[in-house]
This record gives C-alpha cells, structure tokens and sequence, in this order.
DNA sequence: CATAGCCGCCTTTTT
DNA sequence: GGCGGCTATG
C-alpha cells in the first residue's frame, strides 16, 4: 500500500518508534540509524491505526527532507498529511490567520540581499554611525533577539547602555520599515507565529484540533522560536514526537539551542525515550572513524554507533600540495572510480565554504568528470533574475518599496536615481508606498516633468499586470518580461545567458503551475523565497555532487570525499576562539564522515589560496583526532598517503603548533604598531613563519599584517613604553570587539 | 540621466 | 579576488 513504509524489518526499537501511540516521544536517532523511514512508517502506523491523515503534521528541516517523505508515503492514503519545514508552515498559519496577526496576506518574504537593503535604510533613518553600528551586524544582533522571541519592547526596557539603547531604536526602526513594506524576514515567519500561538489561546486550540498529531525532524536544530511554536501546537494533546541528533546539531549560529532536545524530558515529564544507535549505513572502518572524532566533544549524551554493516570500508587521509594538486587528485580519484563503473551518483565531495567548489570544477571540467554543484540559492540570486522577481513582488505587494526600486531600475527606461529619491520624499510626506505615490508623480513639483511622467507610465504598466495576474504564473512572467522591456534591454546589451536564464525560471514556474493545485502569484513567491541550497539537490542526476557540509546534512553517498581538513578551515577561523564553536565544527566533520557508506577519503592541502593569497596552512586538529599519525610518507609520485595508524585518545591532544621561534599573539591582546600606532589584536593566524595578525588600531583601521614584516610591540613587555595597564586606557573600546 | 571606472569592502555555514 | 557602491564624466 504504502511505497517503502514496510514495517517488517525493523527493528526493535524502531518498532517501539513506529508503533507509538499517544503522548510525547523522543527519538534520538543516531546517523544512519533509519530516522526517516522510522518517521514515515510512524506516519503511516497511524493512519492504520485510524488517525486521518490530515490530522498529522510533519516538520521536516529542508524542503526537500519534505518532498523525500512525501515520495515515501506515496500512497493515496497518506494524502491530506500536512508535510512542510517550520517556514512554509508558518506562512499557512500567517495567510490564515492574518488579521488576528495584525498582518496582511499578501507579504513579501525578504531574503539576506532584502533585509539587507533594508536595513541599511534603517541605520539611515536612525541617523547613526554606520562604522560603529554596520547594518550587517544589526541585523545580525536583530536576528539573534527575534530568534530569543524579544519584542522591541522587551529588548528596550532592558537595554541600558548608549549600545543598547540604539540597538533598541534600530530594531524598532526596522519593524516599522518592513510593515511599511508589508514585509517579512525568515525571523518574523517564526517570531510572529510563536507570538500569535502565545497571545491567542483560541487560534492555539484550534491549530491543536486541526493537526492532532505533530512530528519535528531534526529537532537538535530547532531555534527558540520554533521550539516555542511546536510546544504550543502540542500543548493541547502533548502528541508530540520529535527526532534527531545531539551529535549533529549544526546550526548554533542561526540560533539552534541543542538544549531544546536534550530538555526535551523536562518539557514533556511523561516522555518516552528511544534511542535508535545501531546504524544501517557506514561500513565499520567509517563508523570507528566517526566515533572517535565525536568522543572530543565534552558537552554530549554519549551515544553509541553500533554498526550493523559489517567490517571493512576504508579510510584514508591525503595530503595535497595546494587547492590545485588537492581538486586534481580528486578528480583522478573520482576517474578511476567512474572507470570501474561505479554510478556518479553514488559520490559526493563535502567542503567547509562555497568558495572552496571553484578549483573543484574547474579540475573536473578539465576532466570531464559530470558534476552537480548543490547550491539552489544560487540561480535565484543572479541578478537578472532578481530583477525579473521585482517585478513580480510589486505586483503582488504593492507596498514593497523595495521591489519598486529595483523594478524601476532593471534597465534604462528614463526614470534615474534623483528621480526615485524624490519619489521616494514624495511618499514619505504623503504617506504612501512608492508605487501609490507613483500614480500621481506629476502632482509632485521637485521631480523633473520628464522623469515623472515615466514614473507615470511605470505605475500604470504594473496595474496591468496587477491586473493579469490571476492564475497561472508562467503566463504572466511572459508578459512581464517582453513588456516591461527588460526582454528588450537584454537582447540590446547582448546578455544572451541573461536571457537563457529568464526563460530557465519561466520554465520552472511552469512546472510550478503544473504540479500546482490552484497556481498563484503570491503562493509561487512564497515558494521560492524558501528555497533552500539543498533542495537542488538531485539524487538521479548522473553526477557527482560537490556540496557544503552543512547541505550535506541527511543524505548519503557510498563513496565521500571530504577536502579542506586545515586550520582556520575546517574548523574554522571564526569558530576557533570558543570551545562550543569549535565542538561545533567536530560536529560538522562528524556529519560529512558519517554520510559515507563505504569509503571516505579525506584530504588538507599544505598551501591553499585564500582571499587571493597564498599561505601555508596546518592540517586540522580533527586530523590528529581521527588518526592521522603525523608520519608522512612520501610515495614515488610525490603524493602522500596515510594510512591512521596511530589513534589520540580525547585526553592526549598534541599541541600541534607546538614548536615556535617566532611570537603568537591572542585576541583581545595590545599592540603597537611604528607606523599604525596602538591597537588591539582581533585574530591571529598561526601559520609558522608566516604568520598572520589581524589588528584593529584605533585610527579605527583594522590591518592585516604579516608578522615576520609588522615589527609589533606588545606594550608592557617593551623597553621604553609605559605599562600595560595604561596602555589599555588609552586604547579605545569599540563595542563589538567582543 | 546613464555609464564607466575606481575604491573600498568583505569573505562561514542557511531558512 | 570579486562585488557593490560611489563619483566623475559624457
């Protein structure tokens, strides 16, 4: 009945999972351990049991993780079960209950770029300083109070500081402006449900009746505001079931507190526990390899991997010369496999950062290895899209202001920037949105005759849109495109590629109307602004798959290729100063090890080109954790291999870059500079003798220099400078330095 | 008003 | 090294 939802092999502890009935239930499921389909046999054990389908709702992390569970319960049965990640849920419950949220249906969803945009707009109208407050940190530090659920209030009446109280105005500055625009960003999708969950009993109960059974994926990675919104969706009937993994919580920067399930028996005191450890995935040699890693974390439940695959798969480490030798290797690696047979799509190659996949293809493009680069967002940022986008957002929000100046400016069309800044006066005295004080450009005096009458004609091209846009989308995108001239502009300019990658989306947004059931505007906008990276990802394509180690998270590969096992890499440079950070990155590695079913092989490169420099770099510590001996061998072909041989134990940590004739520095510490003068260090790479100190002065200039050249000083320990401690007084503090 | 060229910025991971 | 934003110029 039910497409790959047998129950009969399982075992017993998945059985327990799947045929639970009522109340809470914890699943902490190990990596490979058959998570996904213990939830979709759990899914469908209930309907069985008489459950309607559309009383279950399953929260899954990606939309993709969505649709795989949806292809699972491919059975006509199963249909009405609402399946969504926590953002497309909350869109629903937003449209529907859009008045008591005080909030119109018809949103814009702001992504990174938008949000962006708009908050430089608030800093503006704040009128501070953009130095000492970058609108990329506010946002980043606004973000981080709507994941904690702070309202502008709550965060204003305990800000007491000049730092906090402008904080306070800038926060509530940027919620003004992006009502104004009747926008929403990620955060408010999850703040503004947790709020209405708390704050309308009635709409709580509800929800509560309409899904009688909730199911949360990947419940390690739940933030504040989306723990809150699945307690309050349970809170009624606490037939809550939620899965996941301690050991592979890897979103602690966007807010995920690994605590939600580790306290998940505190919040639910009937809970049942199931540990499901045995894993059906890894070969042993992989599975020893992962276990050894993890157990360098201090702060876990420890956890067993048992593997049930049997013994062998391997394991080997290589060391590169730079990012050019590592890719080329790769690539022969990748060959000889491809030469055997094996099916690409059975491979993937992981990194730390984006930007590491460029030396990658371009050795696999030499080679003509096929490959898919898994990064969705991608295609959507380019710019010609996100100008063909902007159009269609004012139409379906015309108080997205910010839609309307990128619309208005996707090519030349007589309408310039003091045209729009005007406009945009214009509508600030009169109260309205760009595209309503458009209409009546030629009443406003300060813009040029000629400007307003364009800004005329712009405002009423869009109302014929407006008015077209009833169904379909992929119709409309067609009438856009030719009539708002873009199409035209594009073909002048000779941006054929531009042009292809239009009708690429138009394509897509036709096989949106098509898998549709009442295809619209506004539901396909919202669609894509919750694309994610990995929903690109296409297990059948006949390719290999080169992604991020973060997008790699729930998929698995008989063969896996891990590259970049360098400091300041993987871990990373930002992650390296705490403790939780840097269990973070272990925890990141453990992901990527614990996707490969028969080999791994992982690789670090001595040199690698970073920000267009090339620097030496150290292998990894997680190396040394997983066995890497330190004894390079070299081979004929220069190429070195190590076999992990000798393994660390969590006690003994070698301190890698032990030996030093040159001097470190940490952060935080004084410097001073000949030329520069006083400052205080930020980040220090220890990269030997080449060395390389990142140094704020306080000219307010922050340098990075290289240490055998700089000649700095630590004040205090010099000859003829005062004390440290004066020293530190005459430094001045900058707020974010901490 | 549009464009070209230059300067200065950042550069982790993503819904 | 790559992009976005600003400025000077046509």
């Amino acid at each position: 009945m039910y497409s790959d939802v047998s129950t009969e092999q399982l075992t017993d502890s998945q059985r327990q999972a799947v045929f639970h009935r009522d109340g809470p239930l914890l699943v902490l499921a190990g990596p490979g351990s058959g998570k996904t389909r213990v939830i979709s046999c759990r899914i469908a054990a209930l309907i069985e049991a008489g459950v309607r389908p559309d009383n279950i709702c399953a929260i899954t992390f990606t939309n993709k993780a969505a649709e795989e569970m949806r292809r699972r319960l491919a059975g006509r049965i199963s249909n009405g079960v609402h399946i969504s990640t926590f953002h497309s849920l909350c869109v629903r419950i937003l449209r529907r209950y859009a008045e008591a949220a005080g909030i119109r249906p018809n949103f814009s969803i702001y992504d990174t770029n938008e949000q962006t945009r708009c908050m430089k707009e608030t800093v503006r109208q704040c009128d501070v300083d953009t130095s000492n407050f970058p609108p990329a940190r506010m946002l980043e530090f606004v973000s981080n109070l709507k994941n904690d659920l702070e309202s502008v209030e709550q965060y204003r009446a305990r800000a007491d500081d000049y730092f906090g109280k402008t904080v306070a105005r800038i926060y509530a500055m940027y919620q003004q402006i992006m009502e104004q625009n009747n926008a929403m960003d990620f955060d408010d999708l999850l703040t503004r449900t947790a709020f209405l969950l708390r704050d309308r009993p009635d709409i709580r109960e509800e929800l509560s009746r309409r899904f009688g059974y909730l199911l949360v994926d990947e419940y390690q990675d739940t933030n504040h505001a989306q723990y809150q919104i699945a307690k309050g969706l349970a809170l009624a009937h606490g037939n809550i079931c939620v899965t996941g993994d301690p050991d592979q919580s890897i979103y602690r920067w966007r807010g995920a507190d690994i605590e939600n399930i580790l306290a998940f028996e505190k919040d639910w005191p009937n809970a049942q526990v199931i540990r499901l450890e045995e894993n059906f995935r890894s070969m042993s040699k992989i599975l020893e390899t992962a276990d050894r890693l993890i157990a360098f974390n201090a702060i876990r439940k420890h956890k067993m991997l048992i593997a049930t695959r049997g013994q062998g798969g391997r394991v080997d480490i290589f060391a590169r010369t730079d990012e050019r030798d590592e890719a080329c290797q790769l690539a022969e690696q990748l060959q000889q496999l491809l030469d055997e047979g094996v099916n690409p799509n059975r491979m993937a190659v992981f990194y730390r950062v984006n930007s590491m996949s460029r030396a990658v293809e371009e050795a696999f493009i030499r080679r003509h290895i096929p490959y898919q680069v898994v990064r969705g967002v991608e295609f959507y940022s380019r710019k010609e899209i996100q100008d063909m986008l902007s159009y269609l957002k004012l139409i379906a929000n015309p108080s997205d202001d910010i839609a309307f100046v990128r619309a208005t400016g996707t090519h030349s069309r007589g309408i310039g920037k003091s045209s729009v800044d005007r406009l945009i006066e214009y509508a600030k005295k009169s109260g309205q949105s760009l595209l309503a004080a458009a209409h009546s450009a030629g009443k406003e005096g300060s813009i040029r005759p000629a400007g307003a009458k364009r800004i005329e004609e712009f405002a009423k091209m869009i109302d014929g849109f407006a008015a077209l846009a009833g169904g379909e989308v992929s119709p409309l995108m067609d009438i856009v495109f030719a009539q708002s001239g873009l199409a035209d502009a594009l073909r002048a300019a000779g941006e054929q590629t531009a042009i292809e990658n239009i009708n690429e989306l138009i394509n897509a947004a036709a096989e949106f109307d098509g898998q549709t059931e009442n295809p619209n505007l506004l539901d396909y906008l919202q669609s894509i602004a919750l694309y994610s990276d990995s929903d690109a990802y296409d297990p059948d394509a006949g390719r290999v798959s080169l992604m991020t180690l973060h997008a790699a998270k729930g998929l698995e590969f008989d063969y896996v290729f891990i590259i970049g096992l360098e400091e300041g890499l993987l871990p990373h440079e930002r992650s390296r100063s705490s403790k939780d950070d840097l269990e973070e990155e272990r925890r990141l590695f453990f992901v990527g090890v614990t996707r490969a079913r028969e080999a791994l092989a992982v690789s670090y490169a001595r040199y690698r080109t970073l920000r267009g420099q090339f620097i030496r770099s150290t292998p990894s510590q997680f190396l040394y954790e997983i066995g890497y001996a330190g004894q390079e061998q070299e081979t004929a072909d220069a190429e070195k291999i190590f076999e992990p041989e000798q393994y660390l134990t969590p006690q003994a940590v070698p301190d890698i870059c032990g030996q030093s004739d040159y001097e470190r520095f940490s952060p935080r510490q004084l410097v001073e500079h000949s030329k520069f003068g006083l400052g205080r260090v930020k980040e220090f790479l220890d990269l030997g003798a080449d060395s390389v100190v990142v140094v704020q002065f306080n000219s307010g200039k922050t340098k990075s220099l290289m240490l055998k050249y700089a000649k700095l000083r630590r004040p205090g320990s010099g000859t003829n400078l005062s004390s440290g401690k004066e020293e530190a007084q005459r430094y001045v503090e900058d707020p974010f330095l901490l």
